[in-house]
DNA sequence: TAGGTTAAGTGCACCGTTGCACCAGTAAAT
DNA sequence: ATTTACTGGTGCAACGGTGCACTTAACCTA
């Protein structure tokens, strides 16, 4: 199929495979000037290119990582598939891109189908509490990078978390809900159980409780069921979430929402039922993806800076595939709040 | 690293590696059911998964299909790439996620890294009216399935071409405005030359004449630059574009967008300048992605069936690979018009 | 001039699977 | 009793590249 082989070229060049391998392996040295000159112009002249699979299989290495995300529609994973890909791709290694739909068994069997194919290192990005599902092949040498879950006690000290601080995050979005003057502020979120709702949830009480609200009496919304909501349905989810608030007895002034998608579902609700967001409601989102600043009201929310994020963990996990480094360091992002036109005074 | 092989299991149930492969390769019938229990049995056991890169570099097969999108940042490839998995995966076959981000050197330059890792499948969203670039491979056996760009004069026939009826949608888009009563109209899009754009901008001028309008007279503002824009900055163009329509002598009173993301930035821009969307002006967008039904106003665009289409593009590009057709069938898709809120009566 | 060192390049076993070609044993046909 | 056919396996070379261990020849050095 393919056609050429590291033989034609070293025919073709008259010397030994070995030559054509040890110029191909940084191992240039090894011969004349101009042998090497031959034999890159047999390569070039023949088109050749290294079959992958045969190296594979004798070196055990490839450049390819792994990246799981919950969804690539939901723009904000798709932002950081291609910022990852970018890093990878400048060190040469190529992304197979994987969609967990948030599902634990659909992400365990993609890490082993790729640990099969002989990946050794993914880009995890799950937000599960427990990693116990992937543990046994990170424990057979995986080298493992969960992106937006922070370190959790239990995890193995190979693991490296890379996230931003989701407390902190959520608690910058309820306080500026609470320097605006809200006071009946509900967090909306789906019902999946994840450290990032968890964290997010956490700082949203804890701004409360810093006002002299009392958390308890708090409105939370997440999810009318217990099945797991795919990331493609999270706006939906918002837009719901709206019209059960709005029925219930305490409407809420304004709405911390889980994430930016999620936000504009709320946004499209609120609308909905005939009232203006930022004004008769105010919604902040979590992400800063690129269509917060398109939307209208364009979405206060809190950035994450993607882009270092995307860098930071490929660079993480290429040290440990190189053996450069056994072990990494986690990295908690401080996140920022951008204050757009979502968000308004209570009234 | 990843242990154990073929021989181990073979050891373990009593046969010879041989058998093994029967079993795996569909040819159980070559031995007794309790053989063929044993090694089952020593299969899950020891947690035996075949290594790939053996498998393929001994068949040359590989379950591994390749995506070149413009850029996964953008929902509509994000969402399409997430179909293309979901069927491929079906099948058992796995995606390679590549970001062209619509430049030919590295649409190219993907294309042979994929074909150098023994993919021989793949779906290109290229949408440039010249495929030359990848030729070569093709006539090397690369199957191709050329997403989001219609059959041109020239392709070969091997050549598969999977895609909405750009022309009757941008028709669709335009008549509509037309209806409304709008006679000012422009056309915004990126710099770039593609298939896409060619056909759309025909369907609106085609438009045009139907209803007696000059199209020499049709607004048309395509980028400022000859660069080629990534699909990241869209949305940008698209608000850059209202800056300049406003600041001209005959500003428009409707828009027809290249895509979405264009029209989400358009509609922005409209913001920007204090007017409001689907009353000053009127947009209609194309390929109704998941946020323009949450848009405010929600945008009226072109729907592409991209389920359909992206697990038909699998289809394709299967029977292509496994030999049961040597020649595809092009697809051409007849859009619908979705109308929402972004479009209103010409004042 | 023997002994050592270096430069330039080659030989070969091995990575894990596959599937054709072969084989031994039994049963039915001649 | 020999041939033929079938069943239930096994043996082995090949896929393409890698890199250690090795050779050969030239050049130093004491």
């Amino acid at each position: 199929m393919s056609g050429v082989t590291i033989y034609q070229v070293a025919e073709a060049a008259g010397v030994s495979p070995s030559t054509v391998s040890n110029l191909l392996n940084g191992r240039p040295g090894r011969m004349l000037p101009q042998t090497r000159k031959r034999v890159e112009e047999a390569i070039s002249q023949l088109g050749y290119r290294p079959n992958r699979a045969a190296r594979q299989l004798r070196t055990g290495r490839i450049q390819v990582i792994g990246l799981v995300v919950p969804s690539v529609a939901n723009p904000f994973w798709g932002t950081f598939a291609r910022h990852l890909e970018h890093a990878a791709l400048a060190e040469g290694y190529h992304v197979l891109l994987c969609n967990s739909e948030r599902d634990p068994a659909r992400e365990r069997r993609y890490i082993e189908e790729l640990w099969s194919d002989g990946i050794r290192g993914i880009v995890l990005c799950s937000s599960l509490p427990s990693l116990e599902h992937v543990m046994p092949l990170v424990h057979q040498g995986l080298s493992l990078v969960a992106f937006d879950r922070t370190a959790q006690a239990g995890d193995p000290p190979s693991l490296v978390n890379i996230s931003v601080d989701n407390v902190i995050g959520a608690q910058l979005a309820t306080r500026h809900l609470l320097e605006l003057g809200h006071e009946r502020i509900a967090f909306v979120s789906g019902s999946v159980r994840s450290v990032n709702r968890r964290e997010r949830y956490r700082g949203f009480t804890d701004a409360l409780t810093d006002a002299g609200l009392d958390p308890q009496q708090a409105i939370v919304w997440s999810g009318a069921s217990e099945e797991p909501y795919g990331d493609l349905d999270v706006a939906g989810l918002g837009r719901t979430a709206v019209r059960d608030l709005l029925a219930g007895d305490r409407r809420p002034t304004a709405i911390v929402a889980i994430n930016d998608m999620c936000a504009l579902g709320i946004s499209a609700g609120i609308r909905d039922a005939g009232l203006e967001v930022g004004r008769d409601i105010s919604v902040v989102g979590f992400d800063d993806i690129v269509l917060a600043d398109l939307a209208s009201p364009a979405l206060t929310t809190v950035r994450q800076p993607l882009a270092d994020m995307a860098a930071e963990a490929f660079s993480q996990l290429r040290e440990r595939l190189t053996g450069e480094a056994a072990v990494g360091h986690s990295m908690l992002v401080r996140p920022e709040l951008i204050v757009r036109a979502s968000t308004g005074p209570a009234r």
